[in-house]
DNA sequence: TCTGGGGTCCTAGGACCC
DNA sequence: TCTGGGGTCCTAGGACCC
């Protein structure tokens, strides 16, 4: 058996555990530079907002209705998120954490799973503070399924377990949602399942194996097995290694100047550096990427992409440093407006099993000086020691963020002041 | 005026091998 | 005019996820 544990509108309920006061309120969080919405409590949707709406297009109704609007604050999110999987780790024999706020667990051998279902919300709600609902079923699309029921139906009380349903209900459980309700089943697919008939869980439920292996990828026959309570989907206890490795962000506004966006090449740089020797990975190809405002039609439209092959794997910030900007000269066209830029890292591998490369002495002293800026930063803070193309003149490519919360609770000088 | 970011998996088709 | 067979590997693009 598995449980699939997620917070409700997780981003708002970190926000909330430090602002009480805005319990039963309205609140959304912002994308990046405060561009769009991308997370909303059920008071918010009461009001018609919608994820993924320009926050301009609705701005009359987040005045009107006094809703409280707060930047991405991705630090408190991560950390809050970390103890949350703690939490419920502390309950469980083992978990696999999916994404910032969900996790599965494997509840292998385990009894009275529904009373186990509680006790984690009631354990999560009250050492971190987020309200949570868990989905309890024989595998993880259904576990899914179910944490999607808890959420929608109130006298469940957040939790509901398969196998507490009879064979009848469990019908009508499966009747109650759509094929795009489904994990694993987008937009997409959706649509062609339901020119053929397919329209509910229960119809996908009970199509046969052949007939969907042949109109569509297996992943699609896979899930249907799943929601026949077949488990296919292994669980993955921990993080698997990455296979990419991507830094990028939009502009708060265009930018024409080269120099401008190689100080927005040089911190993705050296994040993407950072995070590739925190998680001990190395990498073989590096990319960059610059793009215009695809919004715009009265401005020339260009995308520029390269990447270089190191020929050995690498995670000093020097090397890649190098490379990243030999392609962004190599890229950049002048005259355009551009709006975001980015890094990729791709060819990643576990620094061990990197072959070493007998000639390049020069990189050792890069590894070096790497894990020397590495410590200062993480002392002193991330900017401390950085590369002098960072500091351009221009600032307009800097990140937005005008309604962000303090990081409550991984700075000192942000701790919050009681009475 | 203002429109997010970071991932994974599957498949078809091309390049290449013997 | 006629033009093999059976593989593997890589990549781009499309679909999905949060």
């Amino acid at each position: 058996m598995f449980a699939l544990i997620d917070g409700n509108s997780f981003y708002a309920s970190c926000e909330r555990v430090f602002r009480p006061e805005l319990e039963q309120r309205p609140v959304v969080i912002l994308s990046n530079n405060d561009g769009c919405i991308v997370t909303l409590t059920k008071e918010a949707k009461a009001l018609g907002l919608k994820r993924g709406t320009p926050l301009f297009q609705v701005k009359d109704v987040i005045d009107k209705y006094q809703v409280a609007v707060f930047s991405s604050n991705y630090e408190l999110y991560g950390d809050m998120s970390a103890r949350m999987m703690a939490t419920i780790a502390s309950l469980v024999p083992s978990i696999e954490t999916y994404s910032i706020d969900e996790c599965f667990a494997d509840l292998a051998g385990l009894d009275h799973l529904t009373v186990l279902g509680q006790s984690i919300r009631e354990r999560v709600r009250m050492w971190v503070g987020i309200p949570t609902c868990v989905g309890i079923a024989p595998s993880k699309t259904l576990a899914k399924y179910c944490n999607h029921l808890a959420k929608k139906i109130p006298p469940l009380h957040g939790v509901l377990n398969w196998d507490d349903l009879s064979e009848p209900r469990r019908r009508k459980a499966l009747m109650f949602g759509a094929v795009g309700d489904i994990w694993g089943i987008g937009p997409r697919l959706a649509k062609r399942l339901s020119q053929l008939g397919i329209v509910s869980a229960w119809d996908l439920s009970q199509t046969p194996k052949a007939f969907l292996r042949e109109y569509f990828p297996v992943t699609v026959s896979q899930t249907a097995a799943e929601l026949r309570g077949e488990a296919v989907l292994d669980f993955v206890p921990v993080a698997e290694r990455r296979q990419r490795l991507v830094r990028s962000r939009s502009f708060s506004a265009d930018v024409k100047d080269f120099d401008a966006l190689a100080a927005a090449i040089t911190c993705h740089v050296e994040e993407a550096a950072r995070v590739l020797r925190q998680e001990r990975l190395a990498a073989r190809r590096i990319g960059v990427f610059v793009l215009s405002n695809r919004f715009r039609d009265n401005t020339e439209q260009y995308s520029g992409f390269d990447e270089r092959d190191f020929g050995v794997y690498v995670s000093d910030t020097p090397g890649l440093m190098h490379e990243a900007m030999a392609i962004l000269r190599q890229i950049y066209r002048p005259g355009i407006a551009y709006k975001k830029a980015g890094v990729l890292l791709q060819d990643i591998i576990d620094k061990r099993d990197a072959q070493w490369d007998l000639f390049a002495f020069e990189r050792e002293g890069n590894d070096r000086l790497s894990r020397v800026m590495d410590t200062i930063n993480a002392r002193y803070g991330k900017g401390a020691l950085s590369y002098a193309t960072a500091f351009s003149q221009a600032t307009d490519w800097k990140m937005k963020r005008q309604y962000k919360s303090p990081s409550y609770t991984t700075r000192f000088s942000d701790l919050l002041r009681v009475g």
